[in-house]
DNA sequence: GCCGTTTTCGGCCCGACTGTTTTCAGTCG
């Protein structure tokens, strides 16, 4: 039973393999996008084949021929085609693919020509100098490779995507650089970190100024770049140490937007926008938006719309799409905009640790950091008992802690404290402390934290025990995954929030970038089912509360709006649902 | 291989940079 992922990576399997054959450019891009689009589908694709095959193709991207593969791949467990392509291409070709400067064609050029296989007969035919044999291979062609197969090596394992919280402090610091550069007048990140993506592949800069020289040299003479890729008069390109890549785009003040546009994609996003314009007879590229020029107009049209992003969009006929939305093409964008949440909006953190569990900050510490940050409430919810490993409180510890929080409430008349607690949802979904302990608190956060390798099915029944017991509130980083690390569980989603609508359950959008759960599919499809999210930074240092922002990026990234975010409602309502989900409980034990 | 307000064929986003070339192919984003 192939997941979504799955069938995402056979397509892109077979993709890379029609590439290196030199097949149609135009064919591999398509399995490419259909890729992309069965990763992105929320529905689970098996269930959709199986119920009726024809839906597939209702996707945008998927035609007759992927269809039909797609279902061949759930039925069989095989695509013939893909195992007739590996039949034919050796497999070690592929990973030359991921050498910098190397794309298709040149893979081919090295199989057909060099009788290259892979990575290791590619070096020997450049140390035995056969290589230079070939067509195209010049000398400073061939030091390239070399350096592009060295940076490799040297990486090992290195990643090639990296967390989102990690790349966005290091675009800014960058571009703090720039910013006091002579002549900069704008200067903004834009690619995948600025559409909240939860991992990017590299760091894309823009920089508007008068002084292209003084900005080159300003940034390639930044600390950290360890070779510098390219060095054009408006894009260079580097490597920083650790193997991140950063692009660095230099235009005219005049058309920044535009490049902003162009350069925060997505690339179907891209795609889509210039296909609207070429059908209103418009072209748009990274210059700005343009009339189709005339014989009297020369080679560029009269201009349209550049200065400003909402100015292409409103020129398109489309409104303003947050970056957040940008892997979205098609009808989802003719929609009016919704009411997506934002950051300054989140009043409340329902999820922080102190010194009494494994956070840095005391109670005081914490409640004088939400008082700064503008909060209305705090809930204190340090660990419970079962992990022990973060010196989780025994019942008599938390009533002693409660004790402390309600007390320390006298000297924070702006803030209400809440007495809480981040609960284990043990492997079998009963929860760490009984219920007359769980009572006792204001919030109860329920979170997985161990035997997070079990069962699918398992670790649905787990969670869904955890979000209909009436004294939890909200399910804290529902799967456990840790970005780059570790998969963690991989329940029923559509289940799990459809329970959570049900029994009014929030489910935490964690915003700690190394967590990022729920992750972006996942918060779109609790806004189907119609279930309340909550954004928490789960504090454990004060350095942890400027993680919200990529915890909001990744709500709106999933459609979330205000109304259906329990950290941006005014107190009284949060109280509220707090406290009825108590008295439903009351109720229902007094039957 | 996908797709359709020029719909069953003939397009498919477009520009910068690099290196190898004498005008362009390949890569990348």
């Amino acid at each position: 039973m192939p997941t979504n992922a799955e069938i995402a990576a056979t397509l892109t399997a077979i993709a890379d393999l029609l590439d290196i054959t030199g097949a149609n450019a135009f064919k591999v891009n398509a399995y490419r996008k259909a890729s992309r689009a069965a990763e992105a589908e929320t529905q689970d694709l098996e269930a959709l084949a199986v119920a009726d095959p024809s839906v597939l193709r209702k996707i945008e991207g998927i035609g007759e021929s992927i269809a039909a593969k797609i279902v061949e791949l759930i039925t069989t467990h095989r695509i013939a085609e893909l195992e007739r392509l590996r039949s034919e291409i050796p497999a070690g070709l592929i990973e030359l693919l991921t050498l910098q400067g190397v794309g298709p064609k040149t893979v081919h050029l090295f199989w057909t020509k060099a009788g290259v296989t892979d990575l290791a007969s590619l070096k020997q035919a450049i140390d035995s100098g056969a290589l230079a044999n070939v067509e195209r291979m010049g000398a400073k062609t061939i030091e390239n490779l070399r350096a592009s197969i060295a940076a490799r090596d040297a990486a090992g394992a290195q990643p090639t995507r990296f967390r989102l919280g990690q790349a966005v402090p290091i675009a800014e610091s960058m571009l703090a650089v720039l910013r006091t550069t002579r002549g900069v007048r704008q200067a903004a990140f834009a690619g995948s970190a600025r559409r909240g993506r939860e991992t990017v592949g590299d760091l894309d800069l823009l920089v508007s100024c008068d002084d292209h020289a003084a900005v080159r040299q300003a940034f390639l003479s930044m600390p950290g770049i360890d070779r510098v890729l390219a060095n054009g008069d408006t894009r260079c390109a580097a490597q920083l140490v650790g193997g991140m890549q950063v692009d660095l785009r230099i235009v005219d003040d005049s058309v920044f937007g535009a490049a902003l546009l162009y350069f925060t994609g997505s690339k179907d996003h891209n795609v889509f926008l210039r296909e609207r314009a070429i059908n209103a007879q418009m072209r748009l590229n990274e210059y700005g938006l343009h009339q189709v020029p005339s014989d009297s107009d020369g080679p560029v049209g009269a201009l349209v719309a550049a200065h400003s992003e909402e100015s292409i969009y409103a020129a398109l006929g489309l409104p303003w799409v947050p970056p957040e939305r940008r892997e979205l093409h098609g009808v989802d964008l003719e929609q009016p905009p919704m009411d997506l949440v934002e950051h300054h909006q989140v009043r409340a953190e329902l999820h922080a640790h102190t010194t009494a569990s494994d956070g840095s900050l005391t109670i005081h510490e914490l409640a004088s950091l939400a008082v700064s940050r503008g909060f209305h409430s705090l809930a204190i919810t340090d660990h419970s008992k079962a992990s022990a490993q973060a010196n989780g409180l025994s019942v008599e510890r938390l009533l002693r802690h409660i004790d402390a929080i309600r007390a320390a409430q006298a000297d924070f008349p702006t803030l209400r404290l809440l007495a809480g607690s981040e609960v284990d949802i043990l492997a079998d979904g009963r929860l760490d402390y009984d219920d007359e302990t769980l009572a006792l608190l204001d919030v109860v956060v329920a979170s997985p934290h161990a035997s997070l390798r079990q069962e699918p099915s398992a670790a649905t029944k787990r969670l869904l025990r955890a979000i209909t017991h009436p004294l939890v509130h909200i399910i804290g980083h529902p799967t456990g995954r840790i970005l780059l690390g570790r998969d963690g569980l991989a329940p029923d989603m559509h289940e799990l929030t459809a329970a959570a609508a049900e029994s009014g359950t929030a489910l935490e959008v964690n915003c700690h970038w190394s967590r990022l759960d729920l992750r972006d599919t996942h918060v779109k499809m609790a806004v189907a089912a119609g279930a309340l999210v909550a954004i928490d930074c789960d504090i454990h240092g004060a350095e942890d509360v400027d993680n919200l922002r990529y915890g909001v990026a990744t709500a709106r990234r999933g459609g979330l709006t205000r109304k259906s975010c329990v950290n941006t409602w005014e107190q009284s309502a949060l109280l509220a649902w707090l406290k009825n989900k108590k008295s439903a409980c009351a109720l229902r034990s007094s039957r």
